[in-house]
DNA sequence: ATTCTGACAGCAA
DNA sequence: TTTGCTGCCAGAA
């Protein structure tokens, strides 16, 4: 058996990538409300840089459903092109003005709320 | 081991 | 009002 010496899977990273891949189609979410929803409530720099590895996991994080909590787009330049991430969220949807989510509360999606 | 950074958020001036 | 600074927690150098 060759020994595993990939780290546990509940580690804080773990568990930002399971909400955020847990955001609905055409949901938004801030890193915020994550971080809150995992118990550390001010440590929403975390969030972020946990997606900032998210290419770790496996699976497709859908990063773009996150931004700030004012609905602005920080991160887009983390995926590759500075438009993808705009353009992904307009495409579920989203309204999208000048890296701003016009409909932000509207698309708004809570983890501690819908989560349970 | 220590230091710095980081896709944020809240508060102060 | 806007702008800027600090605080948060965890990982990387």
């Amino acid at each position: 058996m060759p020994s595993p010496k990939k780290k546990v899977n509940d580690d804080f990273f773990s568990r930002v990538y399971e909400v955020t891949k847990n955001i609905p189609y055409g949901r938004i979410t801030s890193y915020g409300a994550i971080a809150r929803y995992l118990g550390s409530g001010k440590s929403a720099r975390m969030v972020g840089w946990a997606l900032n590895v998210s290419h770790n996991d496996r699976e497709f994080i859908p990063a773009h459903r996150v931004v700030n909590r004012k609905g602005l787009l920080t991160g887009k330049y983390h995926f590759g092109n500075s438009t993808t991430m705009a353009q992904l969220l307009q495409n579920e949807g989203i309204i999208i003005e000048n890296d701003q989510i016009l409909n932000f509360e509207e698309k708004f999606w809570d983890p501690a709320k819908e989560l349970v």
